[in-house]
DNA sequence: TTTATATGTAACTTGTGGGTTACGCAAATT
DNA sequence: AATTTGCGTAACCCACAAGTTACATATAAA
């Protein structure tokens, strides 16, 4: 159910966010005991949770009142994708190097 | 000489910079020759180009009057550790499953 | 040497992202 | 039933990033 599909590009630009993944990835927790780890107001972390959901970082798990918030997969995958276009371009680039000297012993 | 290590998140976080290193990624260019693909003024794209200078995704040679831009590896260095982090924290999930699963076989 | 080109930079404007406080509500606790 | 806890949200403030225009400078072309 997250519509608006954020640009994960912003949302990570964001190091408050990138601490909460950080967080998250030791261990999952409600919005409440995250707050204690920043020296914003709760209503901050809350709205950068909502940001975090909408880009598929996280996932939430309503257990009575309280919400547990839980590193989620998708969110990673764009960026890591959009990382693997340059990745390929620097291997390419490697490879057209080797090549190139590979020509240059076989002429001698 | 790249003295203040600008944040590579926040660097990638503008789109027009990641069509800049897109573009960059076809064809190194001049400043000049890469504004002619954008809305706006050279003057900001000139912005743009000293920003991923800054933050270790182009290098500059200057050729006269031109300034040519070449895609650089440092910039994605960061951010390749960064995904690298959490690439490890999803793996390591699936193994824990895998080894749930061993277990539970074993067990019956 | 005059003109055109390729660029950097300063000064200014503006939209918006990230923070705040104040409030409301539902689920626990007492 | 009254209170406390965990949270969302609305309304507001403000710094700053990203754009603009105007100007300066160095190189190339005429």
């Amino acid at each position: 159910m997250e519509q608006h599909r954020l640009d994960v590009f912003q949302v990570i630009a964001d190091p408050s966010r990138r601490q909460i993944l950080h967080l998250l990835s030791k261990d999952s927790s409600t919005i409440n005991s995250l707050a204690e780890n920043f020296d914003m107001s709760r209503p901050a972390v809350s709205k950068h949770i909502k940001v975090l959901y909408h880009a598929g970082f996280i996932e939430i798990q309503d257990i009575g009142r309280e919400r547990h918030c839980i590193l989620k997969q998708d969110g990673f995958k764009e960026l890591n994708e959009w990382l693997a276009y340059y990745d390929k371009f620097w291997g390419d680039k490697l490879d057209k190097l080797g090549a190139l000297m590979n020509d240059n012993l076989n002429k001698k």
